[in-house]
DNA sequence: AGGGTGACGATCA
DNA sequence: ATGATCGCCACCC
């Protein structure tokens, strides 16, 4: 009893919820994405979860410097999605300076800001 | 167990 | 700026 494996190490689910906490309006890219969820080196990774976990935000996360990375008609679809969200495009990519979500650092408690 | 894959990222030409 | 290559690494067969 002493210890049970128990499961396998669910990095997709950590990704996917990271994802989720992107609020609309906002994006995020890859490799943030993986770095909050803990592998800064997987960003190809969260690709993967996106295709593979439905009703997550895909539309929000880009590739590195604000752009889209899905070829075709996708692109274009998420981009539009973007764009009626308020997220607004400089060229072929996105501001992130103004439209970035940053993640809170997973500190332990203490939550930084708490007035 | 081994090997291929990928909505990436950084670097180089 | 665009395009090609290499490096990374968990996942899937």
């Amino acid at each position: 009893m002493t210890k049970k494996p128990a499961d396998k190490p669910p990095i997709s689910i950590a990704i996917a919820a990271v994802i989720r906490r992107i609020p609309r309006g906002k994006v995020s890219t890859y490799g943030a994405v993986a770095e909050a969820a803990g592998c800064p080196k997987n960003a190809r990774h969260v690709s993967k979860v996106l295709n593979q976990v439905p009703g997550l935000p895909w539309q929000r996360v880009l590739g590195s410097g604000g752009r889209i990375s899905l070829p075709g008609e996708y692109g274009l679809e998420q981009r539009f999605l973007l764009e009626a969200e308020g997220v607004r495009f400089k060229g072929r990519r996105v501001d992130l300076a103004s439209f970035e979500h940053k993640f809170p650092a997973a500190r332990r408690l203490r939550s930084t800001s708490r007035r």
